[in-house]
DNA sequence: AGTTGCTATTGACATGGTGACAACAGCTTG
DNA sequence: CAAGCTGTTGTCACCATGTCAATAGCAACT
């Protein structure tokens, strides 16, 4: 008779755990709208006893608010392959790589931002709010404008403003299949120059 | 002793009744985040027992459905007030219509597209693509291009696209201030003139 | 190997929200 | 004023969430 101690639960580091129950959590979020998810089914997920949950994010809405912020974190464009060419020839290849980005990330991206509903959450808002800015504030760098402008305020505006293009572009292009790739490039590049080369001067004489 | 017999509850039409509980459901949906308003709260605030709610409306989701439904319901535009001139004109026209469409709206229109959460619900995800669906067509109307040329599939996907920074620039606007009514008019004329005058065209090479 | 201590993890409990349903009561019609 | 129709209520069973004391992996030190 051998004595077996097998144990019946791993012990883990607290980073190690709150990263699997969150990357468990990613992905029933994206798969199921906030109130068909249960804790019950996060835990069974992540193998895991139900009051886990609660002692690494506090609350279901806690873990909820990490994902978003998980999910909505968007890389740093890496600027040294930038070309040194026109605005046009810039933009086109920001709106290349952006793409490369949306392609990554794929059904999960969409799952992100592809539901809008009605339901006034301040948190879930302010962690949107604050990555679409540092997007904003990313485009306008690679593309090479300076951003400490007087204007700047104005530019990161019209510039969030067009980022809430590129997310309906990309839902019709990830999910609904109505444009390729090709045209939501195209017309995103075009956009973004006209925006830029053309409506933002424009826009500093009102 | 007068027999008064002052009945304890009215009995409505059931669609009276229906619109007064949906009146109130969409203010405090408005407020706070779905599984922050409890059909107790709801049915408080109609003065009502919590019961009816689902007696006329199945479940809490299904008013929410019901919601989601009522509030980005968009009205039609009156084309017998476009102007007859240059693809920008009609433009400008349009654009201004929707900023007064936007700017009623004002704080509740807010609330319902200002949010975008986690949470893939098929069927919110329905009604608002539904929503924009009509209308892009509504737009494509009015501006007067014809919806039944051949790409016409493409170019309400791309006009479906701009929309996505309209709603955008509608929240820069209302709810951050960040750009005036006069600047929102600019940026959203300019590109929209740009997209259907040249980018299309261009779509329609690839 | 045995013991001790730390703490990650569990399991049970209390609370509150949701949906179903039978009973009740306004209102209308004869 | 009686009777029926149905809008409305109140209760019941079930499920989800958050709290907390108890448990048990695991490492360190005899």
């Amino acid at each position: 008779m051998s004595t077996e101690t097998e144990p019946r639960w791993r012990r883990l580091e607290p980073d190690q755990r709150r990263e699997q129950i969150l990357d468990c959590a990613i992905r029933l979020f994206g798969e199921r709208p906030y109130a068909e998810v249960s804790t019950t089914d996060i835990a069974r997920e992540a193998g895991v006893a139900r009051g886990l949950i609660n002692h690494y994010f506090g609350s279901k809405r806690g873990l909820y608010l990490e994902v978003v912020r998980r999910m909505v974190t968007v890389p740093v464009a890496d600027r040294s392959a930038v070309p040194d060419g026109s605005l046009a020839e810039r933009v086109e290849f920001s709106v290349d790589w952006l793409l490369d980005v949306i392609s990554a990330r794929g059904k999960t991206w969409v799952a992100v931002l592809g539901t809008e509903g009605v339901g006034n959450d301040p948190e879930v808002e302010r962690i949107l709010a604050e990555a679409d800015e540092t997007a904003a504030e990313n485009l306008v760098r690679t593309v090479g404008l300076r951003d400490a402008e007087p204007a700047g305020a104005e530019l990161r505006a019209i510039v969030r403003a067009f980022g809430g293009m590129v997310k309906a572009a990309g839902r019709e292009w990830i999910t609904h299949g109505t444009l390729t790739r090709e045209q939501v490039q195209l017309v995103l590049a075009e956009q973004l120059t006209a925006l830029l080369g053309e409506t933002f001067p424009h826009l500093q004489r009102l």
